[in-house]
DNA sequence: ACCTGAACACCGTTCAAGT
DNA sequence: ACCTGAACACCGTTCAAGT
């Protein structure tokens, strides 16, 4: 594997990323790659062993575009602004983002970004012993609700539309009927997305929580 | 496509599972699915339009296994109930439970369980306003958990295992440095899930939450 | 050190044909 | 109604060879 200086590893990383951009993950080939920076696709085996450890950087390259907040931020502030950043470089590579839930985070650029959050829970007087639970439960919701939105997984759909595809009755879905008119409303994703976030903000940190040591600078929910 | 009665559909998804099981997702292939029911992979385009119409309806198969909380149980042994559940299922299909992240849910088994939740969320005193969003809140969680555990996203690592990966010095990773011991305990991953799971209940539903209506029985966190 | 070219064992899918 | 068989345009990847 070549990893010398001048390799062509991020060239190619970038074509990858515009093939999936333009065409999708189904067109982000071996061949399709190489075809974008003029080379014979057995090229890329002089940087990448295959295609899996391709992938694998490619999820590096993703969290790069990560910015991280700048360190002066209140804990509650790095945490929200960490988890905006997210959740707008899944909208950046909407189709290549999922293969953030199915690889591990193992990069540099992942490591970077749970260092941040895990400075920050420490600063909201979180138990160190509870530090690594949050945070995973943290990085869970984020990523989730990232890949739901760009994966298409918050299907909405009207009362009728749902109860046709369960191939139901509205009366048979009586949570469905209960909440009839809020599911023919348009959803305000980032600010549920807000909520949400502030939420678990608050129950990490809140009175009464599991792991809570002082009080924190948790701002007021504007969901 | 044959949707008559005495379909093979049933027929062809477990075979999917099964070589899914067997060897991997990467495995799954129309050709691998029809030799285990011993015909030709042109057959099963009698049944499923495509590759992609057949893992849409796997993930329908996936959640059919979800077997519902009897209704005689409180809001919270409810919700906590179905995730349990769903949990238990990503540990049975790992190979192919991922695919519920990444595919709209909007077959008749994934609808059933929202309508469970939406009843639960009502119960517990939530306002129908603030209902589809916390149920998105939830189901992102659980299914995120899920993944990252059946996925490997959730990687252990001691802090030196973890500086390494990220070609830096343990210095370099202050919030790491910090909770340095916790990195080294083992994880029970049952307790995580539960307090986690307890946690967002309590914030849904809790004092001062918004769209809360009336007291409800949310148990004490154990973990 | 870096890249090419041919080849191999696979894919998903179309089309025409069989019973 | 259900299945087969041959064929097509793709894949990822190996190996040997070029400069």
């Amino acid at each position: 594997m070549r990893k010398i200086k001048g390799s062509r590893r991020p060239e190619i990383l970038d074509a990858a990323l515009a093939v999936a951009a333009e065409d999708g993950i189904d067109a982000l080939t071996m061949r399709t790659v190489a075809a974008r920076i003029g080379v014979t696709p057995m090229a890329i085996y002089g940087y990448f062993r295959n295609k899996d450890e391709l992938l694998d950087a490619l999820v590096g390259r993703i969290l790069a575009d990560v910015t991280p907040p700048p360190g002066n931020l209140s804990w509650s502030e790095t945490i929200l602004g960490l988890a905006v950043e997210v959740r707008a470089v899944a909208r950046r590579y909407p189709a290549v983002f999922p293969l953030l839930f199915t690889r591990p985070a193992v990069h540099p650029s992942a490591i970077l970004i749970v260092d941040r959050l895990f400075d920050a829970l420490l600063r909201a007087g979180v138990e160190p012993a509870q530090v690594p639970r949050v945070e995973r439960m943290i990085s869970t919701f984020v990523l989730g609700y990232a890949v739901s939105e760009v994966g298409g997984r918050f299907a909405e759909g009207s009362l009728d539309t749902r109860s046709r595809r369960a191939q139901l009755a509205p009366d048979q879905l009586p949570g469905h009927r209960a909440v009839a008119e809020q599911l023919d409303a348009p959803v305000d994703w980032d600010a549920e997305f807000r909520a949400d976030l502030e939420g678990l903000l608050a129950v990490v940190t809140g009175p009464g929580a599991p792991g809570r040591r002082q009080p924190a600078d948790l701002p007021a929910p504007t969901g």
